[in-house]
DNA sequence: TCGAGTTGTTCGGTTTGACGAACGCGCTTC
DNA sequence: GAAGCGCGTTCGTCAAACCGAACAACTCGA
Protein backbone atom coordinates (compact mmCIF):
# COMPACT_ATOMS: atom_id res chain seq x y z
CA UNK A 1 0.00 0.00 0.00
CA UNK A 2 0.54 3.35 -0.42
CA UNK A 3 2.54 4.93 2.35
CA UNK A 4 -0.48 6.60 4.02
CA UNK A 5 1.45 9.44 5.53
CA UNK A 6 -0.11 11.25 8.42
CA UNK A 7 2.98 10.55 10.16
CA UNK A 8 5.01 13.47 9.12
CA UNK A 9 8.00 11.96 8.31
CA UNK A 10 10.37 8.81 7.98
CA UNK A 11 12.56 9.51 11.50
CA UNK A 12 16.04 8.13 10.88
CA UNK A 13 17.42 10.81 9.17
CA UNK A 14 15.31 12.88 11.25
CA UNK A 15 16.97 11.46 14.31
CA UNK A 16 20.35 12.08 12.99
CA UNK A 17 19.86 15.60 12.27
CA UNK A 18 17.87 16.61 15.34
CA UNK A 19 21.12 14.80 17.22
CA UNK A 20 23.85 16.95 15.76
CA UNK A 21 21.77 20.11 15.49
CA UNK A 22 20.76 19.56 19.36
CA UNK A 23 24.43 18.64 20.03
CA UNK A 24 26.10 21.52 18.27
CA UNK A 25 23.75 24.12 20.13
CA UNK A 26 24.39 22.61 23.21
CA UNK A 27 28.03 23.40 22.41
CA UNK A 28 29.51 20.02 23.83
CA UNK A 29 31.42 17.73 21.66
CA UNK A 30 30.11 13.94 20.44
CA UNK A 31 32.45 12.13 22.77
CA UNK A 32 31.44 14.62 25.60
CA UNK A 33 27.33 14.16 25.06
CA UNK A 34 27.96 10.48 24.78
CA UNK A 35 29.02 10.30 27.85
CA UNK A 36 26.46 12.06 29.88
CA UNK A 37 24.20 10.14 28.37
CA UNK A 38 26.45 6.50 29.16
CA UNK A 39 26.99 5.68 26.26
CA UNK A 40 29.70 4.28 23.81
CA UNK A 41 30.55 7.01 21.35
CA UNK A 42 30.54 4.70 18.42
CA UNK A 43 26.83 4.36 18.95
CA UNK A 44 26.25 8.21 18.93
CA UNK A 45 28.82 8.83 15.81
CA UNK A 46 26.87 5.78 13.91
CA UNK A 47 23.53 7.71 14.91
CA UNK A 48 24.66 11.29 14.15
CA UNK A 49 25.20 9.69 10.46
CA UNK A 50 22.28 7.87 10.10
CA UNK A 51 23.35 4.70 10.46
CA UNK A 52 21.52 2.90 12.99
CA UNK A 53 18.13 2.54 14.82
CA UNK A 54 18.13 3.73 18.32
CA UNK A 55 16.21 2.07 20.74
CA UNK A 56 14.07 4.12 23.16
CA UNK A 57 16.39 3.66 25.82
CA UNK A 58 19.24 5.09 23.95
CA UNK A 59 17.30 8.10 22.39
CA UNK A 60 16.14 8.45 25.82
CA UNK A 61 19.02 8.75 27.30
CA UNK A 62 20.54 11.04 24.34
CA UNK A 63 17.24 13.74 25.20
CA UNK A 64 17.79 13.59 28.90
CA UNK A 65 21.83 14.64 28.40
CA UNK A 66 21.06 17.15 25.77
CA UNK A 67 18.00 18.71 28.27
CA UNK A 68 15.26 18.46 25.10
CA UNK A 69 12.05 16.92 25.03
CA UNK A 70 12.34 13.28 23.54
CA UNK A 71 9.39 14.65 21.24
CA UNK A 72 12.59 17.24 19.90
CA UNK A 73 14.59 14.37 18.61
CA UNK A 74 11.98 12.38 17.02
CA UNK A 75 9.77 15.35 15.34
CA UNK A 76 10.63 17.53 12.13
CA UNK A 77 11.71 20.71 12.57
CA UNK A 78 7.99 22.80 12.02
CA UNK A 79 4.45 21.36 10.94
CA UNK A 80 3.83 21.48 7.45
CA UNK A 81 0.95 22.13 5.19
CA UNK A 82 -1.01 18.69 5.21
CA UNK A 83 -3.75 17.81 3.04
CA UNK A 84 -5.73 14.65 2.51
CA UNK A 85 -8.24 14.69 -0.17
CA UNK A 86 -12.57 13.45 0.04
CA UNK A 87 -11.53 9.52 0.74
CA UNK A 88 -7.70 9.80 1.04
CA UNK A 89 -6.28 8.98 4.50
CA UNK A 90 -6.11 6.06 6.66
CA UNK A 91 -9.54 4.63 7.49
CA UNK A 92 -10.49 3.37 10.86
CA UNK A 93 -12.91 0.03 11.11
CA UNK A 94 -15.38 0.57 13.69
CA UNK A 95 -15.48 -2.64 16.14
CA UNK A 96 -19.17 -2.71 15.06
CA UNK A 97 -18.05 -2.17 11.17
CA UNK A 98 -20.94 0.54 10.50
CA UNK A 99 -19.13 3.47 9.47
CA UNK A 100 -16.01 4.65 8.37
CA UNK A 101 -14.19 7.09 10.03
CA UNK A 102 -10.58 8.58 8.93
CA UNK A 103 -8.45 9.80 11.28
CA UNK A 104 -7.70 13.55 10.30
CA UNK A 105 -5.40 14.63 12.99
CA UNK A 106 -4.77 12.98 16.35
CA UNK A 107 -4.55 15.26 19.17
CA UNK A 108 -1.09 15.78 20.76
CA UNK A 109 -0.77 15.97 24.59
CA UNK A 110 -1.10 19.39 26.37
CA UNK A 111 -2.61 21.49 23.34
CA UNK A 112 -6.59 22.55 23.15
CA UNK A 113 -8.69 22.31 20.21
CA UNK A 114 -11.30 24.98 20.06
CA UNK A 115 -14.22 24.10 17.28
CA UNK A 116 -15.68 26.22 15.03
CA UNK A 117 -18.34 26.47 12.32
CA UNK A 118 -16.93 28.69 9.93
CA UNK A 119 -18.82 30.78 6.81
CA UNK A 120 -17.43 31.69 3.95
CA UNK A 121 -18.81 34.00 0.88
CA UNK A 122 -16.91 34.68 -2.32
CA UNK A 123 -15.08 37.83 -2.62
CA UNK A 124 -14.21 38.16 1.02
CA UNK A 125 -10.61 36.96 0.98
CA UNK A 126 -9.18 36.85 4.77
CA UNK A 127 -5.48 37.65 5.21
CA UNK A 128 -5.23 36.48 8.51
CA UNK A 129 -1.89 37.57 10.38
CA UNK A 130 -0.03 34.88 12.43
CA UNK A 131 -1.80 34.41 15.73
CA UNK A 132 -0.37 32.80 19.03
CA UNK A 133 3.30 30.46 18.60
CA UNK A 134 2.60 26.83 17.95
CA UNK A 135 -0.68 27.48 17.17
CA UNK A 136 -2.58 24.81 14.23
CA UNK A 137 -5.38 25.09 12.16
CA UNK A 138 -7.44 22.22 10.72
CA UNK A 139 -10.12 22.55 8.30
CA UNK A 140 -12.47 20.46 6.83
CA UNK A 141 -14.78 21.81 3.72
CA UNK A 142 -18.36 20.50 4.17
CA UNK A 143 -19.69 22.36 1.08
CA UNK A 144 -18.70 24.73 -1.73
CA UNK A 145 -15.27 25.53 -2.82
CA UNK A 146 -12.28 27.56 -1.00
CA UNK A 147 -8.55 28.26 -1.34
CA UNK A 148 -6.91 28.26 1.75
CA UNK A 149 -3.26 27.68 3.70
CA UNK A 150 -0.23 30.02 4.11
CA UNK A 151 0.49 32.99 1.94
CA UNK A 152 2.23 31.13 -0.90
CA UNK A 153 1.30 28.12 -0.57
CA UNK A 154 -2.72 27.94 -0.93
CA UNK A 155 -4.29 24.96 -1.97
CA UNK A 156 -8.09 24.51 -3.09
CA UNK A 157 -10.47 22.28 -1.40
CA UNK A 158 -13.47 20.58 -2.10
CA UNK A 159 -15.93 18.98 0.00
CA UNK A 160 -14.77 16.35 2.64
CA UNK A 161 -11.20 17.65 1.81
CA UNK A 162 -9.33 18.17 4.82
CA UNK A 163 -6.05 20.82 5.41
CA UNK A 164 -3.92 21.42 8.07
CA UNK A 165 -1.15 24.06 8.29
CA UNK A 166 0.78 26.60 11.05
CA UNK A 167 -1.34 28.70 12.38
CA UNK A 168 1.22 31.00 13.50
CA UNK A 169 2.57 32.32 9.94
CA UNK A 170 0.49 34.36 7.72
CA UNK A 171 -2.10 32.59 6.22
CA UNK A 172 -5.25 33.07 3.89
CA UNK A 173 -8.79 31.90 2.95
CA UNK A 174 -10.70 32.98 0.37
CA UNK A 175 -14.38 30.97 -1.12
CA UNK A 176 -14.31 30.88 -4.94
CA UNK A 177 -18.04 29.82 -3.52
CA UNK A 178 -20.64 30.40 -0.93
CA UNK A 179 -19.03 27.40 1.75
CA UNK A 180 -19.04 26.45 4.86
CA UNK A 181 -16.46 24.57 6.75
CA UNK A 182 -15.23 22.99 10.29
CA UNK A 183 -12.28 24.80 11.73
CA UNK A 184 -10.17 23.36 14.53
CA UNK A 185 -8.03 26.03 16.17
CA UNK A 186 -5.32 24.09 18.17
CA UNK A 187 -2.82 25.78 19.83
CA UNK A 188 -0.73 24.71 23.10
CA UNK B 1 21.05 7.24 36.88
CA UNK B 2 19.23 10.23 37.91
CA UNK B 3 16.31 11.86 36.21
CA UNK B 4 16.08 15.17 38.39
CA UNK B 5 15.94 16.76 34.49
CA UNK B 6 12.93 17.93 32.76
CA UNK B 7 12.35 14.99 30.96
CA UNK B 8 8.77 13.70 32.26
CA UNK B 9 9.05 9.89 33.25
CA UNK B 10 11.01 6.57 32.43
CA UNK B 11 9.55 5.52 28.92
CA UNK B 12 9.66 2.15 29.39
CA UNK B 13 6.39 1.56 31.18
CA UNK B 14 4.64 4.22 29.61
CA UNK B 15 5.01 3.14 26.22
CA UNK B 16 3.92 -0.23 27.13
CA UNK B 17 0.72 1.31 28.62
CA UNK B 18 0.51 3.60 26.13
CA UNK B 19 0.22 0.46 23.41
CA UNK B 20 -2.40 -1.08 25.01
CA UNK B 21 -4.24 2.06 25.69
CA UNK B 22 -4.39 3.06 21.82
CA UNK B 23 -4.75 -0.04 20.92
CA UNK B 24 -7.69 -1.08 22.68
CA UNK B 25 -9.14 2.45 21.46
CA UNK B 26 -8.57 1.52 17.80
CA UNK B 27 -11.05 -1.81 18.78
CA UNK B 28 -8.41 -4.09 17.31
CA UNK B 29 -6.78 -7.07 18.52
CA UNK B 30 -2.81 -7.50 18.89
CA UNK B 31 -2.44 -9.79 16.78
CA UNK B 32 -4.13 -7.30 13.70
CA UNK B 33 -1.74 -4.60 14.80
CA UNK B 34 1.10 -6.20 14.66
CA UNK B 35 0.00 -7.20 11.22
CA UNK B 36 -0.66 -3.88 9.97
CA UNK B 37 2.64 -2.71 11.62
CA UNK B 38 4.67 -5.28 9.96
CA UNK B 39 5.75 -6.95 13.03
CA UNK B 40 5.80 -10.32 14.43
CA UNK B 41 3.17 -10.15 17.14
CA UNK B 42 6.04 -11.90 19.22
CA UNK B 43 7.16 -8.53 19.65
CA UNK B 44 4.07 -6.39 20.11
CA UNK B 45 3.12 -8.85 22.73
CA UNK B 46 6.38 -8.11 24.96
CA UNK B 47 6.38 -4.75 24.33
CA UNK B 48 2.63 -4.21 25.62
CA UNK B 49 4.31 -6.65 28.69
CA UNK B 50 6.66 -3.94 29.13
CA UNK B 51 9.77 -6.42 28.24
CA UNK B 52 11.76 -5.54 26.01
CA UNK B 53 13.10 -1.60 24.57
CA UNK B 54 11.86 -1.18 21.18
CA UNK B 55 14.01 0.51 18.47
CA UNK B 56 12.65 3.49 17.00
CA UNK B 57 11.86 2.24 13.61
CA UNK B 58 9.35 -0.34 15.69
CA UNK B 59 7.71 1.74 17.55
CA UNK B 60 7.43 4.15 14.93
CA UNK B 61 5.89 1.79 12.44
CA UNK B 62 3.31 1.23 15.94
CA UNK B 63 2.50 4.48 15.28
CA UNK B 64 1.52 5.04 12.05
CA UNK B 65 -0.58 1.72 12.20
CA UNK B 66 -2.43 3.21 15.10
CA UNK B 67 -2.86 6.45 13.09
CA UNK B 68 -1.40 8.24 16.14
CA UNK B 69 1.39 10.71 16.82
CA UNK B 70 4.74 9.20 17.86
CA UNK B 71 4.62 11.30 20.91
CA UNK B 72 1.40 10.04 22.42
CA UNK B 73 3.57 6.38 22.69
CA UNK B 74 6.14 7.96 24.60
CA UNK B 75 4.64 10.41 26.31
CA UNK B 76 3.12 9.91 29.96
CA UNK B 77 -1.28 9.70 30.29
CA UNK B 78 -2.30 12.88 31.67
CA UNK B 79 -3.95 11.35 34.71
CA UNK B 80 -4.75 14.33 36.18
CA UNK B 81 -8.58 14.68 36.77
CA UNK B 82 -9.56 18.31 36.27
CA UNK B 83 -13.22 20.06 36.76
CA UNK B 84 -13.71 23.00 33.97
CA UNK B 85 -15.67 25.54 35.02
CA UNK B 86 -18.18 27.65 33.57
CA UNK B 87 -16.04 31.00 32.06
CA UNK B 88 -12.94 29.40 32.32
CA UNK B 89 -11.45 28.56 28.77
CA UNK B 90 -9.46 29.83 25.99
CA UNK B 91 -9.69 33.66 25.23
CA UNK B 92 -9.94 33.74 21.61
CA UNK B 93 -13.26 35.02 21.33
CA UNK B 94 -12.46 38.11 20.89
CA UNK B 95 -9.50 37.35 18.38
CA UNK B 96 -12.28 35.71 16.40
CA UNK B 97 -15.26 38.10 16.39
CA UNK B 98 -14.34 39.72 13.44
CA UNK B 99 -14.09 36.38 11.63
CA UNK B 100 -17.53 34.88 10.41
CA UNK B 101 -17.02 32.14 12.80
CA UNK B 102 -19.16 30.48 15.69
CA UNK B 103 -17.50 28.69 18.26
CA UNK B 104 -18.77 25.10 18.71
CA UNK B 105 -16.62 24.17 21.92
CA UNK B 106 -13.54 25.25 23.44
CA UNK B 107 -10.64 23.19 24.35
CA UNK B 108 -9.98 22.39 27.78
CA UNK B 109 -6.25 22.12 28.90
CA UNK B 110 -5.57 18.58 29.22
CA UNK B 111 -7.44 17.24 26.71
CA UNK B 112 -6.86 15.28 23.72
CA UNK B 113 -8.84 15.64 20.57
CA UNK B 114 -8.75 13.86 17.63
CA UNK B 115 -10.47 14.83 14.95
CA UNK B 116 -12.03 12.28 12.03
CA UNK B 117 -14.27 12.13 9.10
CA UNK B 118 -17.14 10.19 9.74
CA UNK B 119 -18.97 8.84 6.30
CA UNK B 120 -22.47 6.67 7.16
CA UNK B 121 -24.90 4.93 5.16
CA UNK B 122 -28.78 4.76 5.60
CA UNK B 123 -29.66 1.51 7.33
CA UNK B 124 -26.52 1.59 9.11
CA UNK B 125 -27.24 1.92 12.71
CA UNK B 126 -24.47 1.99 15.33
CA UNK B 127 -25.16 1.17 18.95
CA UNK B 128 -21.88 1.96 20.32
CA UNK B 129 -20.82 1.30 23.83
CA UNK B 130 -19.52 3.33 26.28
CA UNK B 131 -15.80 4.00 25.75
CA UNK B 132 -13.16 5.36 27.84
CA UNK B 133 -14.59 7.35 31.01
CA UNK B 134 -14.68 11.18 30.60
CA UNK B 135 -14.57 10.90 27.06
CA UNK B 136 -17.00 13.83 24.65
CA UNK B 137 -18.18 13.34 21.21
CA UNK B 138 -18.67 16.32 19.21
CA UNK B 139 -20.23 16.13 15.34
CA UNK B 140 -20.59 18.51 12.84
CA UNK B 141 -23.16 17.37 10.03
CA UNK B 142 -21.15 18.78 6.85
CA UNK B 143 -24.33 16.79 4.74
CA UNK B 144 -27.09 14.38 4.62
CA UNK B 145 -29.43 13.83 7.67
CA UNK B 146 -28.48 11.70 10.68
CA UNK B 147 -30.09 10.78 14.35
CA UNK B 148 -27.43 10.82 16.86
CA UNK B 149 -26.88 11.22 20.38
CA UNK B 150 -27.04 9.24 23.65
CA UNK B 151 -29.67 5.90 23.45
CA UNK B 152 -32.88 7.63 24.63
CA UNK B 153 -31.84 11.17 23.61
CA UNK B 154 -31.11 10.70 19.83
CA UNK B 155 -31.60 14.05 18.18
CA UNK B 156 -31.90 14.50 14.39
CA UNK B 157 -29.35 16.75 12.50
CA UNK B 158 -28.92 18.26 8.90
CA UNK B 159 -26.12 20.26 7.83
CA UNK B 160 -24.30 22.52 9.47
CA UNK B 161 -26.04 21.10 12.79
CA UNK B 162 -23.88 20.12 15.53
CA UNK B 163 -24.12 17.98 18.48
CA UNK B 164 -21.94 17.05 21.74
CA UNK B 165 -22.63 14.63 24.22
CA UNK B 166 -20.38 12.07 26.56
CA UNK B 167 -19.12 9.67 24.76
CA UNK B 168 -18.73 7.63 28.16
CA UNK B 169 -22.28 6.69 28.05
CA UNK B 170 -24.37 4.31 25.53
CA UNK B 171 -25.12 6.29 22.48
CA UNK B 172 -26.28 6.11 18.64
CA UNK B 173 -25.66 6.50 15.59
CA UNK B 174 -28.40 6.02 12.63
CA UNK B 175 -27.83 7.86 8.88
CA UNK B 176 -31.19 8.82 7.06
CA UNK B 177 -29.04 9.53 3.71
CA UNK B 178 -25.84 8.93 2.97
CA UNK B 179 -24.48 11.24 5.09
CA UNK B 180 -21.01 12.38 5.91
CA UNK B 181 -19.52 14.89 9.28
CA UNK B 182 -16.77 15.76 11.12
CA UNK B 183 -16.25 14.09 14.37
CA UNK B 184 -14.18 15.33 17.25
CA UNK B 185 -13.75 13.12 19.88
CA UNK B 186 -12.25 14.27 22.89
CA UNK B 187 -10.82 12.37 26.30
CA UNK B 188 -8.94 13.29 29.29
C1' DT C 1 59.71 17.91 17.65
C1' DC C 2 57.94 15.58 20.77
C1' DG C 3 54.42 14.01 23.78
C1' DA C 4 49.48 14.31 26.07
C1' DG C 5 45.21 16.04 25.31
C1' DT C 6 41.44 16.62 22.19
C1' DT C 7 38.32 15.51 18.12
C1' DG C 8 35.25 11.85 15.39
C1' DT C 9 35.80 7.63 12.92
C1' DT C 10 36.10 2.37 12.07
C1' DC C 11 36.75 -2.45 13.65
C1' DG C 12 35.70 -7.28 16.23
C1' DG C 13 32.67 -9.08 20.27
C1' DT C 14 28.99 -9.35 23.04
C1' DT C 15 24.34 -8.32 24.39
C1' DT C 16 19.65 -8.07 22.94
C1' DG C 17 15.71 -6.83 20.09
C1' DA C 18 12.91 -8.88 16.47
C1' DC C 19 11.42 -12.87 14.13
C1' DG C 20 8.76 -17.21 13.36
C1' DA C 21 7.28 -21.39 14.96
C1' DA C 22 5.47 -23.43 18.29
C1' DC C 23 1.98 -23.47 22.44
C1' DG C 24 -2.60 -23.19 25.25
C1' DC C 25 -6.94 -21.10 25.27
C1' DG C 26 -11.65 -19.78 23.76
C1' DC C 27 -14.93 -19.61 20.30
C1' DT C 28 -17.59 -21.17 16.26
C1' DT C 29 -18.91 -25.08 12.85
C1' DC C 30 -19.46 -29.29 10.97
C1' DG D 1 -16.20 -34.42 19.72
C1' DA D 2 -13.08 -32.67 16.68
C1' DA D 3 -11.63 -29.70 13.43
C1' DG D 4 -11.02 -25.01 12.34
C1' DC D 5 -9.83 -20.23 13.32
C1' DG D 6 -9.07 -16.42 16.07
C1' DC D 7 -6.62 -14.71 20.26
C1' DG D 8 -2.18 -13.70 23.19
C1' DT D 9 1.89 -15.95 25.12
C1' DT D 10 6.54 -18.43 25.32
C1' DC D 11 10.62 -20.33 23.20
C1' DG D 12 14.98 -20.82 20.26
C1' DT D 13 17.38 -18.57 16.55
C1' DC D 14 19.49 -14.79 14.04
C1' DA D 15 20.53 -10.21 12.87
C1' DA D 16 21.76 -5.93 14.70
C1' DA D 17 22.33 -2.38 18.35
C1' DC D 18 25.62 -1.37 21.54
C1' DC D 19 30.12 -1.62 23.49
C1' DG D 20 35.24 -1.13 24.01
C1' DA D 21 39.47 -0.48 21.85
C1' DA D 22 42.30 1.01 18.35
C1' DC D 23 42.63 4.39 14.84
C1' DA D 24 44.01 8.93 12.17
C1' DA D 25 43.78 13.83 12.48
C1' DC D 26 44.28 17.97 14.97
C1' DT D 27 45.55 21.23 18.91
C1' DC D 28 47.99 22.52 22.45
C1' DG D 29 52.54 23.33 25.58
C1' DA D 30 57.12 22.29 26.70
Amino acid sequence: MERTLHQPAPPLATIAAALRRERERAGISLAELARRAGLAKSTLSQLENGTGNPSIETLWSLGVALGVPFSRLVEPPETQVRVIRSGEGPRLQADEADFIATLLAAGAPHTRRDLYLMELEPGQARDAVAHIPGSIEHIVLASGRIKAGPVGEEVELGPGDYITFPGDVDHHYEALEPSWAVLVMEHR
